[in-house]
This record gives structure tokens, sequence and C-alpha cells, in this order.
DNA sequence: TTTCAACACGAAAACGTTTGCGTTGCCCAA
DNA sequence: TTGGGCAACGCAAACGTTTTCGTGTTGAAA
């Protein structure tokens, strides 16, 4: 087991100084040519690779970008990972990832972790905890001691970062309107209760799309489900509100979820009541996942193009620490990117 | 803005030395009570923490853990990262993410890049193309250089290192088995070809269980599909070869796919021909991810327990890492451990 | 008064780099 | 012979820690 190689074991070996070795791999034209390829030579025979925390100790700059979010179980998030790390490789950097599972504490704690030097910038997704708590000092901190944040999907407008989000009202009212325009006279929204940020957004986009269409919103079809429910474990409890919903609303013709869970226990229970779709009833949901393509009937979406907006946090973030270098001047000009959402025709609609 | 405090700044405000400072913070007997509080109350203050790039120089350690996996946005390898980031966490180490994409040498590049001291050992998942080609000498390089592997599911066993791994021969056989106890009596199979190893190994259970019971395979019942089916672009064909499938052999009554979208694509097809699941029709699929608990009917499975796999490879790479300290003992004893798979019954067997 | 321990603290090395600057040795021109 | 200039290299500092080994001061014992 050889460990591995450093300058001060090739200058031992090679009888010169440290520096002299260092130049010599830089190409410095202080060595002569001769030294040079010795030195080369032996780093290649010897695989000689700069240690890389050494070189962060001294540039002050890791080149390692930190994640949080709230789970990487979730189509959506490891979409927007995926995305982040391909920009962050393309661009020389490495991805350290943390999860909060939706928890205030080990939001906070991972954060504090990762913060002592180990990354040069945050990207991040806020916990539904935090969120409820309202408690935002570990980002404002973390942004004072000249730290820079990325956020996206669940952001905070007060909070001084660029941000990436998707257009959730405009998202919602694409949907709804596709409903209508496919004639649902009476669409109902299965969404969750309204301290969930997108939730709420997606609710407020459904009522636009009717008020935009002379269609007044009737309470008894908006099922605002308990956040809880979205759990795995209480589907059956998921399954007899929506047959509620279904069974004191014979005429529901469209059914817009704010998620895929809730979009296919719909369909399930759609199916238990006989409801033909899409000729009886029509689906569409929030968010392209896996359930969506390979449930059947395929459901018809709206993709947030998870990719897409890790990409473009990703390239805010770097574009924002290699300015830091130079320019000061950009400080406190911060971006929110807003990334369009896309509707999936598949076959839960006509 | 206020920049990180160091021990230096500290130091110079109160006057006193960088060595003072440190002993200070870690509560040395060679420091007076009095300074003692003083440097405490003024690191509180500043909000001091050590960097941990510094430590990590000092200390040759940097408390890292790298991961390597095909992709992430998939149910299974997401699920070990969870398991794996869960106890690194409890056990005060970070996880960092590379994803190789099913490349060569991308899982190359990515291991140069986190090898060169920003990690103190890997746990990966190999790559489909770097099992193609058979080229392991990353592998053994990084291994030779002292640094540990802990490999999951794609494993090679002729490289040194632990293991965590199912045991697909038994899983298949168990779910097989189900089918049987159940009283099919033609199975078929729908699986990948041989050159993927878990896709032969689960072909390998199916035919052993089989034989176990006395019933003879028959090659018109064993479906290997083109592994380039499985990306989701291709889901006509899949589609098409499970129908030829089916309607070449009537008498079909169990079906035992080696993955979800297999299992799913095979039902969406049956209830295309009219066969009732699971009267007519038993299906059990090989790994337990969101797809089979939501379809309708949902699926029987073979759950691999991806959580339960990432944290037995964590735990096992970190004591290596705290054994490497003290103990060199052991250093050539690898162990390759076994999770045990688990059948989950659901609407789609009897 | 001398001596010696105990006490409280500082200096310096080490981890592995990079880089500005100082220091040789040599050649050539004056 | 002297001096200037250049080529080739080494020294040392710096990044932020921890830790070993001094070192100076004090008090008490001899």
């Amino acid at each position: 087991m050889k460990r591995k190689v450093t300058l001060k074991q090739i200058a031992k070996e090679l009888d010169v100084s440290i520096s002299t070795v260092s130049k010599a791999l830089r190409n410095s034209v202080e060595i002569s040519e001769d030294t040079r390829q010795k030195v080369q030579a032996f780093a290649k025979l010897y695989n000689y690779r700069p240690n890389n925390i050494a070189l962060s100790l001294k540039n002050r700059k890791t080149k390692t970008i930190g994640i949080i979010i709230p789970e990487i179980v979730h189509h959506f998030f490891s979409k927007v990972i995926t995305g982040i790390e391909l920009v962050a490789n393309k661009r020389g950097y490495n991805v350290i990832v943390g999860l909060s599972n939706e928890s205030f504490d080990k939001e906070v704690i991972n954060m504090q972790m990762l913060a002592n030097g180990s990354i040069d910038g945050f990207i991040l997704s806020i916990a539904k905890e935090t969120l409820q708590q309202q408690d935002y000092h570990h980002f404002t901190e973390t942004i004072n001691q000249g730290m820079p944040i990325v956020m996206f999907d669940r952001v905070i407008n007060e909070i001084p970062c660029d941000k990436v989000i998707v257009d959730d009202i405009k998202g919602a009212k694409l949907a709804v309107e596709k409903l209508i325009g496919n004639g649902c006279k009476n669409i109902a929204i299965i969404t969750t209760k309204d301290y969930i940020s997108v939730g709420k957004l997606r609710t407020q986009g459904y009522l636009e799309a009717l008020e935009d269409h002379k269609m007044s919103p009737k309470s008894s079809l908006i099922l605002k489900v308990d956040d809880k429910l979205l759990s795995e474990n209480h589907l059956d409890e998921l399954e007899k509100e929506i047959e509620q919903l279904f069974k004191s609303n014979k005429n529901i013709d469209g059914v817009f979820a704010v998620n895929e869970l809730y979009a296919v226990t719909a369909m399930k229970v759609a199916r238990k009541l006989d409801l033909e779709i899409p000729e009886a009833l029509q689906v569409i949901s929030f968010t392209d996942g896996v359930l969506s393509k390979h449930s059947t009937p395929s459901l018809t979406t709206v993709s947030q193009h998870g990719q897409k907006i890790g990409e473009k946090a990703a390239d805010l973030l770097i574009n924002r620490l290699e300015l830091d270098d130079t320019d000061e001047a950009e400080e406190d000009h911060y971006e929110t990117v807003v990334i369009e959402t896309e509707l999936i025709e598949r076959e839960s609609t006509k």
C-alpha cells in the first residue's frame, strides 16, 4: 500500500526543493527544461495529484457546493440534484448533500456542518418545519458570513439571495384551463392545507382560471387534504376523503390534483365508482414524476422541469462565486429565475 | 458582511497567543480559569467554529464519504443514499455524491476528483459500462492508495473490499415460490439480457424455484428484454414484446418481472387483453418502489430494503476508517453482508 | 537567600500547496 | 578585473488548526 505521493516526497527523491517541484509541474519559466522534464516524469510515474484539501486551505475556496433538501427519495428533488451535479461537474465543482428530512433542527445542523469551510455556497429548498416556524436566522447568518445561497422551489422572498422557482399559479392555471377547454363544467381540486406554500399557490391558480372563464368556484369542490396524508401510511384515509368528494358531487367531470399521489389516488377511487377516465372524468396533476408516466391510464401533468431548475440554480451560484473574487459590484443584486412549466398530455384527458 | 472569525483574530483581539486560544477553547488544564472564560465568551460572541478544511489538512482525514452511483433519479439508489446519510451524519460524517450516469469515463473522473484528499472512503455501485468493459483498475488503484471502498448491489467479487448485496437468487426464488404456492402452473419471467448481473441472478432464482418444484422451465416463457427498453422512451416496444409473450402463451397464469417497470407494463398489457389480475394472472416484481405501491392493482414485490443497504454500507466503511488508525490487523479481512429480501404482498397476487 | 516545582502561557512545527522574492553561479561586456 | 545581467533554484510566508516543547513568573520549602 503506497500512500499518496506529495511534493515533499518528490522533492526529497529528486534532491531539489519543494518549490522547484511545484513550479516544474506548473511549467514555470523559472525552471530549466531539464529538471522540468525530470520532475514531470517522476510525478507521472508516481501518479502525483495535488491534495485538494491543501489547495482549498490555501485558496480559501473548496470548489464544492452544498445541497440541503428535505428528502432525496422524491422524483422532483432527485431530478434537481441531477441538474445541479451536471453543471457543477462541468464547471469543476463537487456536490455535497445534506438531508433535512423536513426538520428545522436537521436543516440548521446540516448547514452548520458544511458552513465551516467545507463548501463555497449553498443550494437549498426549505424544510416544511422551517416554513411553519418561520425562523430563518440560519439563512441570514450564512449569507452575512459571505457565503452565497441559492434557493429553489420553496423559497422565502425576504431573504437576500438568488432564487429559482416555478410559476405555480401559472402552471395550475394552465392545467385547469386545459380541463375547461376540454369541456369540463365542474372541476374539483385536490390540494393541501394553505400553510404549504406551493399548495396555496396552485389553489390560487385554480381559482384564477375559473374566474377568468366566468365559472364560479364552489367550496364543495375544493378538497384541502391534511398534509400528513401524503405519507404513504395514510393512503386509505386519503381515499376515503376523495370518495366522499366524488359521492357528494356527482357532477364532477374534471379533477386537478396538486401532486401525483393525489391524482393517482383519485383515479383509483374513480375506477371504484365506475367513472370512466377520460370519458366521464378527466384528471390532471402537478409534478411530472414516475407515477404519471406509468399509471393506467397515464396522467396528464404539469411538468416542473426539475433538472432545469437544478442546472439554473447551479449556474447562478457558481456565477456568483466566481464573480465575488473580482467584482464586488453586483454584491446586492439578486435574481429570481422562473422556470416555465409545461403541460404534458397523456391519457387522463381527452 | 463579517467573515468567519479565526483563532488568529481572537488571539489578536484578546492579546494572547493562538495556542492559548486553541487550548482555552478545548478546555486544556494549561490555561487559567480566568483567560479560559474570557476566550470562550469571546468565541461564543463571535460564533467561532473551527475551520473544517484546516482540520482536515492537519488530521489527514476529512470525515467525508464519497458516494458514486449510476443515477440518482431512481427509487432504489435514493433510498440507499438516505440510509448512508443517516448513519454518516449520526457518526459525524458528511456525504458527497458523484453520478456516473452508467458511464465508465464519468465513473473514473468522479473518483479521481474525490480521491485527492476530499474524502476518506468510497461507497459505490458500479456503472453498467464498467461492468461490460470489465476494467476495474480505478478501484484497485484507489484501494492500493489506502482508501477503502464499500461496494453495494452491483459488486465485483475479485476486488478486495467490503460489500453489501441482496440475495437476488433467493429473493427471486421467494417470489416464484409464492406464485407456485398460489397455484400458478405456467409462470413466465420478464428479465434482462444476461450481461446485467442482477437480471441473470434473478433469472437463476426463477429457474431454481421451478426446478425445486419439479416444474420444467419452458424457454417460450422466458422473455429476455433488451436493456435499452428500460429507458422511458421505448415503452411501446416493451409493450409489444410482452403482448407477444402473452399471445403466444395463452396459458400463462403467473408473471415474475425483475423490475417494477416490466411488471406494471405487463399489467397494462394484461388489462388490454382482458386478463383479470389476480384472478387470471398473478404478478410479482422485484424492487419495491413507488410504482408498486400506487399502481392499480398494487403490486406484490420483493423488497430490497435499500435504506438498510445504505446504512450497513456506511457502517462498514466508517468502522474500517476508524479502525485503520489503531489496529492495522484487520487490514485484509473483508466482509460481504447480505441484506435479506422481503416479500411484500399486495393486490396483484391472490 | 537560594532552589525548585507548579503554573500559565508562547513559539514553532506540522499537514500540502503556491508564489514573491532573495540568492547563487556564470557569462559576457567594459 | 569588475560589474551587470540572466538563468535556475531555494527560502519563507501564508491558509487555520493542534500539540509538543520550551520559558518566564510565582510561591514556598530548604
